[in-house]
DNA sequence: GGCAGAAATGAAAGCGCTGTCAATCGCCCT
DNA sequence: AGGGCGATTGACAGCGCTTTCATTTCTGCC
């Protein structure tokens, strides 16, 4: 629009410095400060010395946009998360940084806040700067995003969740094989009144819900005024909140499965505000694993996920792909498993070695 | 380096489309279709929807990085965060995305974690997609960021702190002041031997710590053995630790006042732990009052922060200098505050307006 | 009925960088 | 001493798009 952006000026009226710009410093030309730059062996030694002072004195900062559209090497992978509240996508995050970075690849994270729509949108953002690969949360995408990610050609990743009808890579667990063992765990430990909290908007709790129900029907048990679910995301107040109904509807509930730990710590509270005795009155379970189960008095039994090897695994495989030129890894799908940690929360107050003993007695 | 990335093909083999691909399968010019996207008002409406129906059948996604190459203006704002375990950077971001998102701009977000390394690094990083504007938090950046940032010739927003000598923007509040309003309000509610749990990674940690110090000696209190602090970043069960070693070298501690809501919340299930009782034997206070603190029993004191005003104030100046050409926000620097929510983990059992006139009566 | 002026479209140039290929230089070997 | 080789450096073109400016087409109006 204005004079200034057609020179390239920003709004404080300097111009950022070009590869020529160094350059002309440095008294050679733009090729040889890019070899420089990216291949610094290519150079010698005595321009090479003059092009980093020049860089230097002119606070150069290579243009990344002009390299990738030069190089058709973008070296970014497009990651797509649903939240940023809890910390079950912060290590899966950093996993993934911890393998990329290190080889030069920039990870562009979007938190589509648990909207299909919203993601739709990050979807063709993020493709739009034309990542090598692309990340996504889940396998919940609705088919446009899935068109999207399939005729971009870049390899896909699909975490957290598995699938039969992957759009590419697929690494997750089961989560309906996970809440189902939850209540299997509970009726294991004598529970029969098992009541499941929810929040709706994540697609993996909903799976858990369907375990849980699934579950509960192979046992023989009603569900009867047991589940208590939100359509809103999930916070620790929630979990008094769904509880409480719960608590309303059958008052001799005695285990309380919940999809994620957030929920099962609002329980706790909600138990500790009206005495209910914990693990004894009532049993309770999370999801995820979070730091604070193993901090809460009684600590939290919880659903272990594999986060940072899921992270982990994405990450390495894309390289794997990028750098092999095409290579994919075999097998394409991997499916991760969960382990419960089993706590005071669910009455189990000795170690857990004693707790896996006292199963094989039982 | 192999063919394929010279022509511009990805690994799956398939080209991703162009303007001049749309522009052909519509029978018009490359400008025709780059107007049809970006200021449709400008071509006839015959065939705009016969460039819609191009783009539809060859997928076309535009290059973003062609795009702002060619434009100069990249629509990219950049962001760096410490850390996104705790909910405090989420409400943060969520405030900026809603501003600049809308507008046409794209956030892009790093996660530094505490590291000033990290931190030279994502400037670096990120100035080399030439966002128009960038929000960092906090004042604490090394010379050579603040160097990066001021010969960026873009907009600057620090956050979360202040400072006097800001790069550009700022704004923020005094957690020295605020560190240290919590210890005279622990002290008005009859307190003495006031502890100090924190973790040392965050600078705004820092000088809430030093708040503390400096009140603790205004109030003529000593502050020995009541002072724990971890160099790791902060969890929940941090706070049982370091608590768990003030008690030790202080049994008659009468309060406890952390860095932020996490030990806060680890405190309180060490007390749980060993049958401290909340607030009769010891006194808890949190930082930043995240959701938990109105849940747990019993509810924790928390000194809450503007964290969504601080995110889209720093949005909106950005916005109105992009826009505006160049014009400033005036004033450049603002202190939002801070408030300290009363609940029951520092006796507070009586509504807030009943303990400020209890206050008002002492 | 013909011309001013607006509306719609296109041609050309270039954003900042990198890949390719060509040119130059020095040095070793026979 | 001449040829050849590797090591350096540079010229050129072009990545995909937008901006500018020129051209064409279509109005309306005296």
């Amino acid at each position: 629009m204005s004079e200034a952006q057609h020179s390239g000026v920003n709004v404080q009226g300097k111009r950022r410095a070009t590869l020529s710009d160094v350059a002309r410093r440095a008294g050679v030309s733009p090729v040889t400060v890019s070899r420089a730059i990216r291949h610094p062996e290519m150079v010698s030694e005595l321009l090479r010395s003059r092009i980093e002072d020049a860089v230097r004195s002119l606070n150069y900062i290579p243009n990344h946009l002009a390299s990738a559209l030069a190089s058709t090497r973008t070296h970014i992978v497009g990651v797509i998360v649903p939240s940023l509240t809890n910390g079950v996508f912060d290590d899966y995050l950093g996993a993934i940084q911890d393998v990329l970075n290190p080889a030069g690849i920039q990870v562009l994270v979007l938190n589509v806040r648990y909207s299909e729509i919203e993601e739709e949108r990050a979807i063709a953002t993020l493709l739009g700067y034309h990542p090598e690969a692309m990340i996504v949360a889940g396998t919940d995408q609705t088919e446009r995003s899935r068109h999207m990610l399939k005729s971009s050609g870049v390899p896909v990743v699909q975490t957290m969740d598995v699938t039969d009808d992957p759009i590419d890579l697929n690494i997750g667990l089961d989560h309906g094989v996970a809440g189902a063992a939850a209540v299997r765990y509970l009726h294991a430990q004598g529970h029969r009144r098992i009541a499941h909290l929810t929040a709706r908007a994540d697609p993996r709790a909903r799976r858990r819900h369907a375990g849980y129900l699934r579950a509960m029907e192979e046992l023989g048990l009603s569900t009867r005024g047991l589940v208590a679910a939100s359509p809103r995301p999930s916070d620790v107040a929630m979990g008094g909140a769904l509880f409480s109904e719960v608590l309303a509807a059958v008052p001799d509930v005695s285990a309380v499965f919940t999809c994620n730990d957030d929920l099962a710590l609002g329980t706790l509270f909600e138990c500790q505000r009206r005495g209910i005795r914990v693990p004894e009155d009532v049993a309770i379970m999370g999801f995820n694993d979070l730091d604070f189960c193993v901090a809460s008095v009684p600590a939290l039994t919880s659903v272990s996920t594999e986060r940072q090897k899921m992270g982990t695994w994405a990450a390495e495989a894309i390289l794997e792909i990028i750098r092999g030129s095409g290579r994919r890894p075999s097998p394409a799908s991997v499916e991760v498993g969960f382990s419960i940690k089993e706590r005071a929360s669910t009455g189990v107050v000795r170690t857990a070695r004693a707790a896996r003993k006292a199963r094989a007695r039982a």
